[in-house]
Formats: structure tokens, sequence, C-alpha cells
RNA sequence: CGGCGUGUAGCGUAGCCUGGUAGCGCGCCUGCUUUGGGAGCAGGAUGUCGGGAGUUCGAAUCUCUCCACGCCGACCA
């Protein structure tokens, strides 16, 4: 390609609603542009970019034997009151209507058309097992996009969903799915992490989720060093501090805490470790009940409530934080001293495994401006109703494989599998005959990436102060070629044109600057839209036989003589 | 959804408090010079000041309202 012959805008200065790294650099580069909240067009240089993800995942899923097909982006509301989906998808979904007033949305995800294709194609166990994926356009309209396409509206995603005659053929397949997912990502030269995930609103069963590791990602990993224990902090499992609850060998005794509503300020003023002190947390649930039940959920000091796992036990899928009036109502204290001493039998006390194997804490006093200090169970207080685990894991929890401790990092989420087993199938009545021509459900598969969503993941593990760094098989042209002078250098643009030539027929991408223009240009474009390899031709190298070659992410460039050229940039672009 | 904030040329912004001909940088166009890290000089084009309503002789500026976008938060006591 020729620069002069393509079309990019790249900019010096940032964009004011950009804020991470990759998000700036994309807009930088001109690979992308805003529409509207959380829509983006993706300009020539930025498509390039993408189709090359696109290839990898599509050759790695043709490999592991998926079979591309592409399904409608808008699909009928019908389909999806099936599943009840319609109502319990919420807000995320884009609902639309027709000239007929028919209902339908810009399709979130794939589950009820691949099922319903599913039920109307596939009669026999001969027939199974299937893996069907697309890459399409999907619509979620969150409620707070952001970060450019790493959180956007609409977004590029790989879907496939596999159907299979029993489990054993479903775990097959999922794991065929993660090893080409494992490919997938190696190969775009990503680091990332595998993890235990929650299974969210799709539903199912067996779950990983693939991270791209930085920093500025939304999801906590927890991960043990010595052995191969990964998952989401959504659904790590916390191991209690101890194992053993201390002789409770302190007299319980109101302390005065005239301002200190929190546990660090309590700790800090009674001059104490802050995981000598718990906190109740008051919630309220409904779970289909008329007035809803009062509880308080008790945590030590440093430690933070997990709502997913809250939201698991019994009677608490629906709970919230209570109302600061509920909490006066149930407990004649206001917010800041609130303890699980003495409180009625219409509150129901969860006790975190770790506090529930704690002694002679401190915690609040049910009483304004008071806590109270050397608080045993069983003695000053009756032993929890429930002990469960409740809370996020912390650095330095004892892994739950007992085989070392955890650490944590930020990840982002790119790829994720499911085992959903027949919850669709069983729903909207996907059965095939079996070898006695028994009528059986099929067990589903789901497993996606998110394809637009990894080019912001990539630039945002790979950029310097200069721009992008893309990996060889992301970057949207592998070489460049900046002449010095190409409009006016005969000798400078004929070299060039004969390297241009000579290049592409080795089947590498090149981005030919013959634009004419000056040097600091052409290399500040080429560094900011991540090229890996730049090759600069101008008079002075030329008299000596000489061009230049530099790596994106070199320190310096070095000479190369002009008859070598061809087989060092073989060798460098393998 | 709640709170805060911002909307001025393609991009980044000044002006707004204290009403009086809309300015700067980048980019863009023309010409000349220049050619090894976003050049220099000269000339030039581009604005419904987010939309609407109001106050006023006069509104980018004050008031109301709507819209868009961004940040934070969504109860952890």
């Amino acid at each position: 390609m020729r620069s002069s012959q393509f079309f990019f805008n790249t900019q010096k200065e940032a964009p004011n609603d950009a804020e991470l790294q990759s998000h700036i650099l994309m807009v930088r580069a001109g690979l992308i542009k805003r529409l509207g909240s959380g829509l983006y067009t993706w300009m020539p240089l930025g498509l390039r970019v993408l189709r090359k993800v696109e290839a990898i995942v599509r050759d790695e899923m043709n490999k592991a034997g998926a079979l591309e097909l592409l399904m409608p982006a808008v699909q009928p509301r019908e389909l999806w009151d099936e599943t009840s989906r319609w109502a319990l998808f919420g807000p995320q979904m884009l609902k639309i209507k027709d000239r007929h007033s028919r209902e339908f949305c810009f399709g979130p995800t794939h589950e009820e058309v691949i099922t319903d294709i599913a039920r109307s194609e596939i009669r026999s166990y001969k027939q199974l097992p299937l893996n069907f994926y697309q890459i399409q356009t999907k619509f979620r309209d969150e409620i707070r996009p952001r970060f450019g396409v790493m959180r956007a509206r609409e977004f590029t995603m790989k879907d496939a969903y596999s159907f299979h005659t029993n489990f054993e053929s479903l775990e097959s397949t999922y794991h065929a799915m993660y090893q080409a997912y494992t490919r997938v990502f190696t190969r775009l030269g990503l680091k990332f992490r595998v993890v235990k995930a929650d299974t969210g609103a799709i539903g199912g069963e067996g779950s990983h989720e693939f991270h791209v590791l930085a920093d500025s990602g939304e999801d906590d990993l927890a991960y043990c060093n010595t052995s191969d224990y990964a998952a989401n902090v959504e659904l790590a499992e916390a191991m209690p501090a101890e194992t053993l609850r201390g002789a409770a060998s302190e007299i319980m005794r109101e302390v005065d805490t005239p301002k200190q509503v929190t546990c660090a300020d309590v700790a800090k003023l009674l001059d104490i470790g802050i995981e000598r002190t718990i906190k109740a947390i008051a919630l309220v649930a409904q779970d289909g009940s008329q007035n809803g039940q009062f509880y308080l959920a008790l945590l030590r000091g440093d430690h933070s409530l997990n709502e997913i796992k809250m939201a698991k036990l019994a009677g608490l899928s629906d709970f919230r934080f209570a109302t600061e009036e509920e909490i006066r109502a149930h407990l004649n204290c206001p917010p800041g001293f609130i303890g699980p001493v003495g409180v009625g039998k219409n509150v129901t006390i969860i006790a975190d495994k770790t506090v529930a194997m704690m002694s002679n804490f401190v915690c609040g006093a049910n009483k304004p401006k008071f806590h109270l200090a050397g608080v045993n169970f069983s003695r000053d207080l009756p032993e929890p109703s429930l002990v469960a685990d409740i809370r996020n894991v912390v650095e330095g929890d004892t892994s739950p494989d007992g085989k070392g401790t955890l650490s944590l990092c930020r990840g982002i989420e790119v790829g994720h599998i499911f085992q959903l087993r027949t919850k669709y199938s069983e729903t909207m009545n996907a059965r095939y005959l079996d070898e006695n021509g028994q009528t059986q459900a099929m067990e589903m598969g789901c497993y996606g990436i998110g394809v637009s969503r990894i080019v912001g993941a990539a630039i945002e593990q790979g950029n310097d102060e200069r721009g992008i760094i893309f990996s060889k098989n992301m970057a949207p042209f592998t070489v460049a070629i900046c002449p010095i002078a190409y409009d006016k250098s005969e000798a400078v643009s004929a070299a060039a044109e004969e390297l241009y030539a000579s290049l592409t027929a080795l089947g590498l991408e090149v981005l030919l600057d013959d634009r004419g223009e000056r040097p600091g240009v052409m290399f500040a474009e080429a560094d900011l839209i991540g090229i890996p390899h730049r090759l600069v031709i101008g008079e002075r190298g030329l008299a000596e036989g000489v061009i230049e070659y530099k790596g994106r992410t070199d320190v310096s460039a070095q000479s190369v003589l002009l008859t070598e050229v061809l087989d060092f940039i073989k060798k460098v672009t393998q």
C-alpha cells in the first residue's frame, strides 16, 4: 500500500474524552472514530487490524472443527420469550419495533437463535456433535460505555455454540475450545491468564474466562503462584484466615468511639490491627416474601463483601443494601455503630467464614458513638445463624487448593467459555433421537471472544511514549518504507519503488510512504500506528550502498547493505 | 438511575465571572524555502459559540428548558 493511495489521519493531541492509553492511541492513530456513546467506526487502518484478529480467530475455530455460519443481528421477541430472557436481560438489550409494531431486539448474544436452528435442523444422534460459530456485530446497551472499543455498546464478537449427545462429548469440545482460545491469544502475542469464572447472565455450569493482563482491566483475578489455581475474584473461594477459634480471653466492654464510624478508624483509635475488627453490613432481601428479611453480614474489618457469592445464598438472590431508615428501624442505631450483639430475632446474622473463627473482636455496639471490644461468639452473642464464604479474596489468602497463597492482578476479559448443559435445549425443546430411538435433550456449550475488544486490550498491553506497539500478527502493515525526499530525489524514489516491489513480492504487507513528507513526520506516524519494521532510504545511505532498519521497539537503528536487505527483512519478519 | 462537570472551526482550547464586531495552537488550502524525529516564512479558507425559549437596544457571556457527551457513584456504615 502506498500512503498516497491510503487514508489515515493521525493527531498529535489526545482527544478529551479518552482516558486509557489504548483509547487515546486508537483515536490518535486514526484507527477508530467515535460516532456516539459506545459506537465507533473502524477506519481503514483500524479495520486492517480488526481483520487480522478475526482471521486468526477464524483459522483456529476452523482448525478446532467449528463451522462458520452467520445469524441475523435482529431477532424476534418470541424467541426470547421462550427462555424468559426478553425480560431477564433487562435494559442491556436494545429493543426495537418494525413497521407492524412487532418487537425485536438487536442481538446481544445468540443462544436462542442457534438453539432454534438446532431444534429444527438436528434430528439424530448421528448428526452430533456439532459446533457452529459466527463473527458478528453485537449490541449491548451498557450502563456505562467507556474506554473506546474496550467497552463499546456495538462490538464485534466471535460466538460459538456446540451441541452434544452427552456430557463427555461436551467436555471434549469444551477442552478443544479451551485449547483453541489459548492458541488464538498466543498467536496474537498477548500476555493472558485463564481463570475459573462465574457464569453470569448466560447461565450454565462450568466456565472459564480468558483475560489479557493489564492494570487498567475491569476484572480482579486471583491466582496461585505455586499451583495452577486461578479464578475471577467474583468466584474465587476465600479460605478462613484461621482454622480454629481462639479462646475467649478478654472481657466484653464498651469503648467510646465518638467519631469513628469505619473499622479502620476504630482500629486506629484503639491501636489494634484492623484484622481484629468486624464490620456489619445491613442487607434486605425480599425473595418472594412481602416484608423482606433483614440481614447483618459480618466481615473482618479489612475484607470486602462479594455480592455475587452473597446472592447465591438461599433467600438472598435479590438482596440489596438496607437504607438508613431500615437500619434504624431494626437496630435502633444509626449506621457506623451497628453490630451483631444483642440484636432481635428479626435480624439474621450471616458471618463470613473468617469471622466465624475470630475471638475477642471489636464491633459496633448498636449504640451511637460506641463500639464493643473483647467480643466473643457463644458467650456474648449467639453463634451466627449462617456461616458462609461471602468475602472477596485478598492478596496473601491461602489458595483454595491448599498449595500456596493467592496473588491478585487485573485483567481485561477477552474470552469466555461455558458449559451450558441443557439449560437452553430443555426450555426450547432442542431434542434428538438417540441410538434407542429415545428423545433426549442436547448438551450445549458456548464460547465467546471479544474480537474488537482484543484490539483495545492489545494496545493497552503494547504501547510506549511514541505510540502503539503491535505484535507482528496484528499490525496493520508489517514494514514501513520511509524514503527521504521521495518527491525530490530520483535515486531515493527509484530505490524505494524497487524495494517496495520486492518486499510485496515476498508476501509482506508494506506501507510505502510516497508522500514526500519530512522524515520526522513519517517516523512519528509509523511509530504511532505501530508498524513493527521500518526501512529508511536516503541519498546519504544509498551512496554507501546501505539503507537503515529499525524495529519498532529497538533502541537504535542499524545499517543494512542494500544487497542484503531482502534476506534481512525475511529473517526479522519471520 | 443519582451526583458532578463539559459542550466555541476537523482536533485541542481562550473568551463567560463583569453582556458590546469570536481569538489562539494543531490540522487544512496556496506559494516559496527546507528534507534523518510531528520544519520555517508569507498568504488564505473554515464558526447555526450543542438546540430552543426568555431577559435586554444588544447574548458565546445572564435565566429557563431540552439534548449530547464525559467523569464519579449505585449504598461495604
